[in-house]
DNA sequence: TTGGAAAGTCAACAAGGCTGACTTAAACTC
DNA sequence: GAGTTTAAGTCAGCCTTGTTGACTTTCCAA
């Protein structure tokens, strides 16, 4: 049977008028612009990671140390959701190329504390300078109130847990 | 030298009140939003498909084909932006395991043209609900304003190579 | 002082990207 | 009709980034 574009969640109920936004077609909209968007929103920082030999995954570490410098490396895998052997096999390559520093913690030695070196900023202000550049165009082509229903949308979609994280990132912590 | 929250570009000029959405500061926030939502984005379909040992590729795949029937191998190329062998690895076991049906043109008998069985159809209705179901609830939480705003920031941030496939998905084509 | 948490390491593997080289069949062009 | 181009498919090999499982070292806290 041929999708007809009327979900059974905007057909049940209410006469539907002011549901038509809760389709299967308007949701599958939805779906297709999250998938094209994501390429755009990585596109320009994966250009210059694959000039250095790095990756995605780089990109990512650098920017959750630059936002919460001193965190610990359990927090972190907490936040990127990966495990720790491929965070590690990431983070060991930051140290060494001295973008990355681990400092052992003072009130508990067991765990490390990660902080971007000068280097290590340098690097993440490029990237994250190319992926907001395209960010701004887009927040500046749609307007305030759209980029506020952008971001609510987003914060609905996230899992819980996820969401917690982001909430968290909200200042310093 | 730490973010002060305030980007060059809303700084420059008109005082900038009015421009405070474009902040250095408010465009990390839509960044990370971003990647958190994504996560949330792909978790459903994820799960059942490592339950059947398919990937996130497979349910691209199943998806777009769904959506463009009679599809050639080319033009799903187009959209996904990956490799032809990269592709072929994931269309052959679609096809090996009877999802998807691979059918030559008729005008051009080089081209294949691919459809979904009667099971490829019903596995991406299983993927594409779990995924709607997300969807859905996100978008009635935040309303038909918020989820206009989304699709038009999502819009923007695409390539435009990515915004015409996109547009040109709207209907059957 | 001992149990367990945090961190790190090694090995092996898989998915899904990539490049390059090559074949086959069909269509197009001169 | 011969030669070129195009669409698809295949083989081989590589890389990144994810996974499990097993193990060690360090060291805090009960």
């Amino acid at each position: 049977m041929a999708d007809n574009g009327l979900g059974h969640q905007a057909r049940s109920g209410q006469g539907g008028e002011g549901l038509l936004f809760l389709t299967d077609d308007q949701l599958r909209r939805g779906i297709e612009a999250m998938f094209f968007a994501y390429r755009g929103f990585t596109a320009d920082p994966d250009r210059i990671l694959s000039e250095k030999s790095y990756g995605r995954a780089h990109h990512r570490a650098l920017h959750f140390v630059h936002r919460s410098p001193g965190t610990t490396v359990n927090n972190l895998l907490d936040i990127l959701g990966v495990t720790k052997q491929s965070l590690n096999r990431v983070l060991r390559t930051l140290i060494e190329d001295g973008l990355v520093e681990s400092k052992v913690g003072v009130k508990d030695r067991r765990e490390r504390h990660l902080f971007l070196t000068e280097d290590g900023r340098e690097l993440e202000k490029v990237l994250s300078e190319a992926q907001r550049k395209r960010m701004r165009a887009a927040y500046r082509e749609a307007g305030p109130e759209a980029v506020a229903g952008f971001r609510k949308v987003l914060e609905q979609i996230m899992d819980p847990e996820m969401r917690r994280h982001f909430d968290q990132l909200k200042d310093g912590v």
